[in-house]
DNA sequence: GTCTATACATAGATAGAC
DNA sequence: GTCTATCTATGTATAGAC
């Protein structure tokens, strides 16, 4: 599957798990009107991932953020109780909108050769249709109460873990190595977050998305495969 | 070569940089007294390094940095102009400090197999000794002003390179694979940079800096390592 | 060169009208 | 629910004595 093929062929479940959201935090929250809730906290997530990839989440002052959001000072109070809350919302959201495209695609295949190459080409591929999250996960974890952090933690060992898992599926079929299951695991997500952190180098050397994917594929599996 | 004789081994020559760093910056700065910049220069350095560790360089206030340097804040500002100036000063001189200890150790072997080997052990060995300034290095770089992002991107593509040099060395050999040259230095730049941006995930998962380096070489020797 | 005291700007957050 | 005006804290940076 090309880039290009992704891309056309995949639908942002954003709204839906807006919605979700805030159906279970109903209570906590001030606003009641649901569809204007949804409305407000996707255009909240969005800006400031947005402006946190620009210049960084403790750089953006709330009213830049009122700005791009289009709510003014007041309005984006009555949302949220604190900046801080923004980066835990942030990170709610983004977990689930990660993790249901990931494991929507992935689950589509049974061979575990196949399903690491899915995965890798996945995630990779959705790493460029949401970038500003994907960094903003990355980056904008120290931000949070030492408490706050065990989400964004939960979540990076999450995706290790479908990697690990397909690894581990190979391995018991007999195709895959069955040492360094976890070593390995872990350094294809390392390989995945390069090209999110680094995009500025993959574009300075002009490397296609596809290209990437298809090294980094090539690269483990030189690694994992047993000979025939 | 295990990690605790490397740490034995290893002399970090911060004074005799901060030196070099202080000749060549003399006439713009407003310290004249050579002993005293140097020793406070670096004391400035160290614990900006360590305080953006903990809680990131902008949420850093200068009153912190002040106490944690033992400078007080007028005497601080008779160092650096502005907080931002502090930045460019911990690139500048991490930047020549990781590039002096590098090729040092790397310089002593010829051989383009064992290069590849000592250069990304000691990287990753490297990065342990010091771990706030790779830190520092890698997440501070977008509170600088876009002119001079320049410096920090110089000095990743120089790390690249470091490795880049050493696989083309063993392509001409005919030891390694000729094509994705520039791939794969660039994959052993992301795989060493796990190791210091994501330490409490490897600590979580009880992973010794040996026990990295030597997955990351033998993972990358697998790829580039033509059969005989 | 170093200190303390302070100026000045900007940030996050709130009040209260609509 | 949303707006504008404003409070208050904190941060960077400077002044001027020593």
């Amino acid at each position: 599957m090309t880039f290009e093929e992704f891309s056309k062929d995949v639908v942002l479940p954003i709204e839906e798990i807006c919605r979700q959201f805030y159906r279970e935090n109903r209570d906590r929250l001030k606003i009641k009107n649901e569809e204007l809730a949804v409305k407000n906290y996707i255009s909240l997530c969005m800006s400031t991932v947005k402006l946190s990839r620009i210049k960084g989440f403790r750089a953006m002052s709330i009213r830049e953020l009122s700005q791009e959001s289009g709510l003014s000072l007041g309005a984006l109070y009555y949302y949220v109780s604190s900046k801080d809350e923004i980066v835990w919302i942030v990170h709610e959201l983004g977990h689930y909108l990660i993790m249901n495209l990931l494991l929507n695609r992935i689950s589509e295949t049974e061979d575990a050769e196949e399903k690491l190459r899915v995965a890798i080409r996945t995630h990779i591929f959705l790493s460029e249709i949401i970038p500003d999250w994907f960094y903003f996960y990355f980056m904008e974890t120290k931000n949070l109460e030492i408490e706050n952090r065990i989400v964004p933690m939960e979540s990076e060992v999450w995706t290790e873990k479908l990697f690990v898992d397909i690894l581990t599926q190979g391995s018991e079929q007999g195709i895959f190595r069955t040492d360094t299951i976890a070593h390995t695991g872990a350094s294809i997500k390392a390989l995945v977050q390069d090209w999110y952190l680094k995009r500025w180098r993959f574009v300075q050397r002009n490397v296609s998305v596809e290209e990437y994917a298809d090294f980094v594929i090539s690269l483990i599996e030189s690694y994992v495969m047993l000979k025939k």
